[in-house]
DNA sequence: ATACGTAATGTAATTATATTACATTTTTCT
DNA sequence: AGAAAAATGTAATATAATTACATTACGTAT
């Protein structure tokens, strides 16, 4: 039981296929949830997909800013919560930034790792941590909304360098 | 193994041992690490205790501006900086908003409950979750330097109510 | 004791993050 | 087509945190 790929991006990854898969995925997403994107969802989505980093909404203006109008900062909060309602981008509590998700479909309770050094974030979804925060919960008789999970650290890439 | 105290401060509790009992312990840390509190620290200290809710950095300013003179945010902030890393005060970081710790010691990898309701927060210290914690991280090659986790919800006064 | 260097504190301004309020446009339903 | 509802645009404001720099307090070597 070996782990043969990192959850963080190789190197030199093919960013291509990360958009595409992305991409398909929210057309899937918001052709079940009977929505349909408007131009800010997808800019937003876009640019979150340029690549693995966490950015923060302003950063998000500004890369939309570079290849369209510039948006208002209260469009792009609109859009992300679209999107993140719909589970294609979290928020990285501890950064106040943002992720567009990597997850093939369904992402639950996603725990979030995030690289101190080049800022790209991994995400691990369901597994056993959600379950032990629940058991954790139920011990206390605490009524469990949502849990909320992040590591910060470095990962493989930046560890080695 | 029943829990037969509630981890939330019962409703009609009595504050001033939770107070006695921080300060107390303040006092020792301090003293231990060398460093003596300054006049902002124990005001920011004292504001935090006056209960077990979040409070927001401009809230300890309103709060301190009641019983005293008014202080720059960058001097409360200055203030939160040491509390926490002293382990006095914990960052909710869903909420950017702050608590006085209410371990009685060494408070470790803390896991922060918070009420949606009531807006009080209780406290884990150590435990299981800590443990799995650093160990998806081992599995995930990513060099852990903390892990957040906090749990959002009702409390069991809110549950029942 | 005094002068020096360092750390802590004070003060003002600015930057960063997010939301409110309301006008306008687009969509949907009848 | 016309009314109601939803989405979008625009401006202003609220909230959170930091930077920059002046001033004061403190330890220490002479």
């Amino acid at each position: 039981m070996k782990n043969t790929v990192s959850i963080f991006p190789e190197p030199g990854h093919a960013h291509r296929p990360c958009v595409a898969r992305a991409k398909s995925r929210a057309a899937r997403l918001a052709d079940e949830s009977g929505k349909k994107f408007g131009a800010n969802q997808l800019l937003v989505l876009d640019a979150l997909l340029q690549n693995h980093k966490a950015v923060s909404a302003y950063d998000i203006v500004e890369r939309i800013a570079k290849v369209a109008g510039r948006l208002q900062p209260v469009q792009v909060y609109r859009a992300l919560d679209v999107l993140l309602s719909l589970g294609l981008a979290h928020r990285l509590q501890s950064k106040n930034a943002y992720v567009a998700c990597n997850n093939q479909d369904k992402c639950e309770a996603p725990q979030l790792l995030y690289c101190s050094s080049c800022e790209q974030v991994a995400e691990i979804s369901g597994g056993a941590l959600p379950k032990l925060i629940a058991r954790t919960a139920q011990q206390n008789h605490f009524k469990l909304e949502h849990g909320l999970v992040e590591l910060i650290g470095l990962c493989p890439e930046c560890t080695d360098a």
